[in-house]
DNA sequence: CCTGGGTTAATGTATAGACATTATGCGCCA
DNA sequence: TGGCGCATAATGTCTATACATTAACCCAGG
């Protein structure tokens, strides 16, 4: 049996060891931000390997927006921003059966109403209008409203919403090649209140998600969470 | 002149074509998800180029999670997931002079009170703490409230927070390795209502962000946005 | 029928070299 | 002094090849 070191240093390719020198002398201050990192043929000299090698690894820096790659300039540590973070938003079936509760979508009335006009839709597409609520072990998990475009989607019509949410039936179904999320934060009117147990005027997150294949669009939906139960937690970097 | 085609086909590396073509042929469903692609020696026979050149466009669709590769399995579309989105966070000042609009921090009584109980700070620790109200010509865009840890960032302490908002001068004066953003709804109370012109149980979205420097905490924010003017947005794929 | 192990087809990594591309920065010339 | 243009240093792409690694597959043996 060998060490049980814990540590990931097992048998790492050297394009990513070399990452990870790089980054640790970006994220140490080392190579503060501005400054030039050493040329690449410098760092292939430096560590033994091709030149390809060392690319490769600053390649993925600059994807990971840690360092700009200027032709004749070389490359530089770029400014650290809060650009943008990556929100985990999972289907919300999944994220309860994963919580180990029990998960069933109870759905409400609907109608063929008229597509919101939130969602920008032409009004003359027929649409699938869905209302439900998640339960998360028979308690109210989150409010869904949701309109499915059967032009894009036909199956949707004769599909059983009782034994997966319209979310993951989707997802099962039809690829989505872009989508948009938008978050805010809404007061419960008296229907919302009603169908998630909260007391009138309660805060609400109010998650709105359209999703096209291509230029045709495929669903918009509404989903409204318990301000006071819910969040949406996002993180970066090595953990604490 | 040219034909004016707005077309971005003017003069793709090999590697972009190929990623461009099978991409095309997963979002276009001639490959459903878990079918193979064919195998890489194959496409380089096809395109005319080396194994490299297509393992390099396959690699790119690989960490962009469309497809999944496998050793002597080869390689499969994978099935679409919500997964994550990638959710813009600018810094407010940034924002608000973006804009076109004049930004103004307006800083609110201070006092070295202890850290909040929700970033999980030592209570021994030195910290700034900062109250203000981020204005956009003058209106309330957002309320804010810090904590700094001055044994990470002792020069916090002698900045000048009138010139530029706390968090665009921690952005440029001190690094950061981690961050956790929380989003969720809360209910203005008495003393955000006020600054923020709001009526009472004014629904408000309010974003917590923790950062670090390796280990050591650096701020604590928490900035409450006014619910019906504010959203956050994030979008993917190729705009509609 | 099941199990084990070897074969082998596919990806994963790496190299040395070549040429393309680009913008920096200096020198030349007006 | 000023501006123009070219040499050049850096990244960007690509090739042909080599070997490593993995796991699907198949067949022999129980």
């Amino acid at each position: 049996m060998t060490a049980p070191v814990a540590a990931p240093l097992r048998k790492m390719p050297s394009y990513q060891l070399i990452r990870s020198e790089i980054e640790a002398n970006i994220l140490g201050g080392i190579w503060p931000p501005g400054s030039r990192i050493p040329a690449e043929h410098q760092l292939a000299g430096k560590f033994g390997c091709s030149r390809m090698t060392v690319s490769k690894a600053i390649s993925a820096l600059a994807d990971a927006g840690l360092v700009l790659r200027r032709k004749r300039a070389g490359t530089i540590v770029a400014r650290p921003r809060m650009h943008s973070a990556v929100l985990d938003i999972p289907d919300i079936q999944a994220e309860i059966i994963a919580s180990g509760k029990a998960y069933r979508f109870m759905r409400l009335r609907e109608s063929t109403a008229a597509p919101p006009t939130a969602a920008d839709w032409p009004t003359t597409i027929a649409v699938l209008h869905l209302r439900g609520v998640h339960l998360a072990n028979g308690v109210p998990f989150a409010f869904e409203q949701r309109w499915i475009n059967l032009a894009t989607v036909p199956m949707a019509a004769d599909a059983d919403f009782a034994a997966s949410s319209p979310g993951s039936w989707l997802l099962d179904h039809v690829p989505w090649t872009a989508a948009e999320n938008r978050i805010s934060a809404i007061t419960a009117d008296a229907a919302i209140g009603r169908h998630l147990a909260l007391p009138a005027n309660a805060a609400c997150l109010c998650v709105e998600r359209r999703t096209w294949r291509g230029a045709d669009h495929i669903t918009f939906v509404r989903q409204i969470f318990p301000g006071d139960t819910y969040d949406l937690t996002a993180r970066f970097g090595p953990p604490a």
